[in-house]
DNA sequence: GATGAACTTGGACGCTTGTCCAAGTCAAGG
DNA sequence: CCTTGACTTGGACAAGCGTCCAAGTTCATC
């Protein structure tokens, strides 16, 4: 089918995040990515100049989808105090990660192959700052919610969840023990909520 | 030169080593290899059946050396008391991976790529296994030396410590801030000795 | 010194890869 | 209707890949 060189990069990119969600960056060829779009081979090269170029677009759609992902899990309940709230953030941001496996290990993927190519270096500092923007965030609002106050600056705090998260969904997509990993984000939830000061009950102030 | 099949074999697990420690997993082939050697081609399947069977051997070969590196972590300054014992290990430990960001890059690729071919699924586990038993190590001996015991099983803080670093060094290979590094381990740390109780001048019982 | 096993050599093979292009098709504007 | 620019097609190309092998070399053993 027929469609403007915009929207078949789009259609194009797609497809590569599918191939390479599925089978790694190392399967993803320009092959099987025109054949996921259902597209001549010459399309891709109409599309994109590089395979490189195409890789690079992937890699920025997989940030988007990081950005996507971490947004969604700052919807977490009505939290009565501070510890409350990171136990439920916690587990609104696990149960995402636990529902896309495939999806976090191209994450990882990403960042190493972005680290083996110098030209990548920015995605792989963006995957970072995406997402210690929205810890950073959600650290905030729980804080906010509960009328709690944080003893320590967030950014530090977020750097240090941010680090627990990635180490902890590392190892779970090798053992997939999930229980496990659920119980070290809990036991470091508690850690967290001890660098806050509870509300003072000055709640109705704003 | 000549040489019996099992040294061969050695050899070219150093040169895959090389090869992938520079240039990432996916640089290594069977070509590289045997240039990085200086062998001919044919050599490298003399040795080994498969491109797969070197492979696995070098993943073995990672994980030995992250087991020795481990172990030489095990060596850091007499403590006073376990606070200090722990700040100490974690330098000893960071000194080793800040002074290696190579290794640790392929660390994470070969897990990633571990990951992507089940056949290796266990090169993945046993990564963590022998990273896991090292802290856990680690930890009972800066207990052990400074008369503390912890008031969490092992195990458990073995695995929140191993996150966490994991994490840090994650995202120190791509940031390379050494400092910041540096300053949420020392974070963690604290965080760790109050999962410790002093000791109680039982010192002199062994 | 002859024999046979162990190891090396250099090149060939079929396949996949990224890249490129001439020719073809389409849709819109004159 | 015709022209023009945008997009598609299918195949070709060289390079790199893993694999294989027949012939050559080396070395210990008898």
């Amino acid at each position: 089918m027929r469609m403007a060189v915009e929207d078949r990069r789009a259609q194009l990119i797609e497809a590569a995040l599918a191939v390479a969600t599925q089978d790694g960056i190392a399967a993803t060829t320009v092959r099987r990515v025109a054949e996921q779009a259902d597209v001549a081979l010459g399309v891709v090269h109409y599309a994109f100049a590089d395979k490189d170029e195409l890789v690079a677009a992937l890699a920025a759609r997989v940030v988007e989808e990081l950005a996507d992902a971490s947004a969604a899990g700052l919807a977490f309940d009505p939290p009565p105090d501070l510890p409350a709230a990171l136990g439920a953030a916690v587990a609104a941001v696990w149960d995402t990660i636990e529902a896309t496996p495939a999806e976090q290990l191209l994450t990882y993927e990403i960042t190493t192959f972005a680290l083996r190519h110098p030209d990548l270096r920015g995605v792989a500092r963006s995957q970072y700052e995406v997402s210690q923007a929205a810890v950073e965030r959600l650290l905030t609002l729980a804080a906010d919610a509960t009328g709690a106050r944080w003893t320590r600056p967030v950014p530090e705090l977020a750097a240090e969840v941010l680090a627990f998260l990635d180490g902890v969904t590392l190892r779970w997509l090798v053992d997939r023990d999930g229980a496990a990993a659920r119980s070290r984000l809990d036991s470091f939830a508690r850690y967290l909520a001890a660098s806050s000061r509870a509300a003072r009950r000055r709640k109705a102030r704003a």
